[in-house]
DNA sequence: CAGAATCCGCATGGATACTG
DNA sequence: CAGTATCCATGCGGATTCTG
């Protein structure tokens, strides 16, 4: 498990990897920058499962096989993964019943659903577009096909 | 060469046709499934490169280069896979300049501009709660080293 | 049931060299 | 300048096994 380093917010410091020399402003202070707090939140946030997630978990309480169940292709591994990330950044909340066998439930606390709110907005949209998307890719694939023919 | 269509190795390829029309628009039909259009769009959206990318073009016209400084850590060939992926879905316009040496501009469709509507609501939700988030971390990662210990 | 731990295949993506 | 092509290291993540 990696241990992310933090930082206090706005203050830029590189992870891993080399540093180099850095200086210039930047205009838009969330974009560009690797080691930038905001993009780090990002790229949990963009991940493969935890959108499928933290949708799930806006519906209701969910057990752990329930989830698992539920999501189509994600092993255990990842699904364990996905949510002590998202239990970490403090959008969900894991409770655990100590009896036999074990109950564990999770649910969203109320920082993840302010987050979903923003992800079901993602979710309309890539909803409401996907015939055009679906049109472009079919467009642009003939095309090219007919470049390499 | 890669191509961006690629499925995940799994074995749930139920109905791997193209799925033009599965008719239904309930608005919880869309997470499960990993044949899910809609979920094959989420996961070339919620990628690392592809949010910086757009929100950076909402802004103006870039050329190649441009982008590949600004956006810190990202590869020439990242850039372009993730410039081409965008292309592709109909969310980014390339224009090549007949001129030497080639000069190359990028910038966003019209599709391309509703989604940066979205997005950028989710750049803002990071901005605005990277501070509880790192309240957050920090809180599960003093229990868990107290757990460890 | 919920998960931790282990092994490891292979896609992801970086670095480099070459081209129009 | 804006790519393409190639090689190759890294690590993501699937499969399996073991535990409380």
């Amino acid at each position: 498990m990696e241990e992310g380093t933090l930082k206090s917010p706005g203050h830029c410091e590189v992870t891993t990897g080399q540093a180099d020399e850095y200086g210039d402003t930047d205009p838009y202070q969330w974009d560009a920058r690797e080691d930038c707090e905001v993009r780090q939140i990002l790229d949990r946030v963009a991940d493969k499962w935890s959108l499928l997630v933290i949708a799930l978990l806006d519906r209701r309480v969910w057990r752990f096989s329930e989830l698992r169940r539920e999501i189509d292709g994600i092993s255990q591994r990842m699904l364990t993964v996905t949510l002590r990330q998202l239990e970490r950044d403090g959008l969900v909340k894991r409770t655990v019943h100590p009896v036999v066998p074990p109950r564990v439930e999770y649910e969203l606390t109320a920082l993840g659903r302010t987050l979903h709110t923003t992800i079901r907005s993602l979710v309309s949209w890539t909803e409401h577009h996907q015939g055009e998307i679906a049109a472009a890719r079919a467009d642009y694939d003939v095309r090219e096909a007919a470049v390499r023919a």
